[in-house]
DNA sequence: TTGATTTCTTAATCTAGATTAAGCCATTGT
DNA sequence: ACAATGGCTTAATCTAGATTAAGAAATCAA
């Protein structure tokens, strides 16, 4: 029984406390040490992990050998490879845990089953895949004709707990700039310069 | 009865005929001219809309007044502004009829009515939500680590109707190039420079 | 604790793609 | 039929951000 957990998802849809301990049931719990991978491109993403505790990140290697963030995931966020675990196919991008983490695996064949058995929870995913589309959408726009120092502020709005916890590097990943450049608007942001 | 709907929605999940009937008693047709709005940002997505014939469009503009294009949307393709609809709020996208259309539009409270009625309808709404998501986040990682040739190429495999029929500023404004550096890409292009 | 590795910073140089501007071609409305 | 408006092309110039390189700072391993 996973409080968090529960919290979380009746946040959005109603669960009764014997749905609840239903629920958890369908879960399996995995400790992550930093660095450590859940899978890796190639594999298939047989689960969608709820984060308890840490941080992890999802990102790939383009054909120069630079990584792309796509998503951070702290607490209390979910994470997998969504094209690799609905289709179970081989993931394109790789998840890592930042730093030392904890999560909740739902297997596919798990949520397929909780979703008979628990109808509201095919409404929770739908609800949660919307809003993931709707913020893929706004940073779509934003990487179309945002500049980096605008997309360094949304990011700085969307994961506050992460802006000085999290490798500089990664970040810079995930706006979609070089490293050196990140750093160099950071020096003008507390030269004061403009922000 | 609108047939193409009921085929493609068939495509993903099981509908008797007594249910495609019902169905389809919960959309209303509606022909767009050429130019003409479904809804500009500021007015509700009332109404999410399945595309019978023609193509739509879904853009913004950004701070310096130009386009940026999130979504064609061609024959038996979906669009709305999801944010809008999901949350009955004001758009932040506009979505227009690139050619003389005809829509099916199914609002957010017939929907939600429909969920309860046919709940393979709710699954169908999550598979293609994710679908979409996959499809963005791909598009994501060409934003911030493919080049503009690689983009339009992308664009060209995605879109193959499009190609020739759509306006090349509109293009453009997809793939996140000015309509210049689009013109001289295809030059380079036909003079079979690369490709 | 110390050496080794990784990350961050700074600065010079370079480039993909933006901007501006001008001319041409295709549609459209009257 | 004809202007007029909007779309496309080409070319010159400009700029945001990449690349390269090298030193400083932080982190990690033993």
């Amino acid at each position: 029984m996973n409080a968090l957990l529960i919290q979380t998802i009746r946040r959005r849809v109603a669960l009764s406390e014997a749905e609840a301990d239903s629920l958890c049931s369908f879960f399996e719990k995995r400790s992550l040490k930093k660095k450590e991978w859940l899978f890796r491109e190639g594999e298939v993403a047989h689960s969608v992990a709820f984060v308890c505790s840490g941080v992890m990140r999802v990102f790939a290697d383009d054909e120069q050998g630079h990584e792309s963030t796509l998503q951070f995931a702290p607490v209390d966020w979910w994470v997998t490879d969504l094209a690799s675990f609905i289709k179970q196919e081989p993931a394109l991008w790789k998840v890592e845990a930042i730093e030392a983490s904890e999560v909740l695996l739902l297997s596919r064949s798990n949520q397929l089953r909780l979703f008979s058995v628990l109808p509201q929870m095919e409404s929770y995913f739908r609800v949660i895949t919307e809003n993931a589309l709707v913020a893929q959408q706004q940073r779509l726009q934003d990487a179309n004709s945002a500049s980096a120092l605008e997309r360094y502020k949304s990011f700085c709005l969307k994961y506050p707990s992460l802006v000085d916890t999290v490798a500089q590097k990664h970040i810079a990943s995930y706006i979609g700039v070089s490293p050196e450049f990140l750093s160099k608007m950071k020096s003008e942001i507390i030269r004061g310069k403009r922000f």
